[in-house]
DNA sequence: TTTTATTTTCAATTATTTTTGAAAGTTCAA
DNA sequence: TTGAACTTTCAAAAATAATTGAAAATAAAA
């Protein structure tokens, strides 16, 4: 396989991932071009290697931006502002997890930790289920948490190594 | 908070979460409910609890019986199908993780060790840069399938209790 | 067999999400 | 200031996804 034909391919595998995951496929696809791309790009660049439209690349590159993983720069006498991907693969994943912790899993939390205080009869089956549901998952999600929590902070080999060091 | 209104928030927090993570909005809408019932359900219970018709009833229990999450029920002189779920979270998990691997992550992972083996300049930037990054997304996915395939065979206490005792 | 209960299918509709593109906004050099 | 270069906004259009509901299929009972 050429380069060019796998640069196509990388950009489309990562768009469906991203879109399978929840993640707009455009931004997913701006950020797999800036990811392989060495220099930083332009919008135009953006517009024209994945053909999309101006407004499109503009939303999606600050969204990319509000997620910390793509940064503006700015060329000494030039107007024009150049995107360039965060490349450490670790810092990406950590980033990720950040946002999506903060996003979807700490709301979730919230809400199964007010359901978890709920009271009622323990004869009555309906909330004898109801409670044992809720609190299994509020445990499984505060596990998840934490180990996020570690993943965020730690670095990449320790984390790695750690984790196979038991589970081998 | 009333057991009922405490229903509808688990209802509507485990929809939107799915949602959020490209899982069907009504799929895990009806996960949800199923969860939470003490009793097996059937495809009108649904339909009137959660007011959706009976194609999109029907679709969706058949696809959460095809993700492992639910199975049918029969009873002795009736016709009609149960629906029950199942309750133990563990479980649960590793079922949504394991097709989730093998619906999605597999799948790209072929594509990264196939893109991993494209030859090329080391004297051209976009070549190394390409290669950089698809190397270290491609460990990276690797380290997240071994550790997937480890949990999917574990023990929940085991696993948990592996995992903190590491990274505490 | 025929009737009745129930499930499944799927074309059409509806809802949601994404994208476009042109106008408005901004910045800055002249 | 003006105007060229560039960025942002957002209503409308297009694309995609989810849902409906009635007809067809299936299965059991009469």
């Amino acid at each position: 396989m050429e380069l060019a034909e796998g640069k196509q391919k990388f950009i489309e595998a990562w768009g469906r991932l991203g879109s399978e995951w929840g993640i707009n496929r455009t931004m997913a696809q701006v950020h797999a071009l800036l990811l392989i791309s060495p220099e930083a790009l332009t919008t135009e660049d953006i517009m024209d290697q994945l053909s999309i439209s101006r407004g499109n690349a503009n939303m999606t590159l600050r969204d990319l931006i509000g997620w910390g993983l793509i940064e503006k720069q700015h060329r000494p006498g030039e107007r024009k502002e150049y995107f360039y991907a965060e490349k450490d693969v670790w810092t990406i994943a950590r980033q990720v997890a950040q946002e999506r912790k903060k996003r979807e899993l700490d709301p979730v939390l919230k809400v199964l930790n007010e359901l978890s205080a709920i009271k009622g009869d323990e004869k009555n089956p309906e909330y004898k289920t109801f409670k044992k549901s809720v609190g299994d998952i509020n445990k499984l999600a505060k596990n998840v948490d934490k180990t996020l929590t570690t993943m965020m902070k730690a670095e990449e080999s320790w984390f790695w190594g750690s984790i196979f060091k038991i589970l081998k």
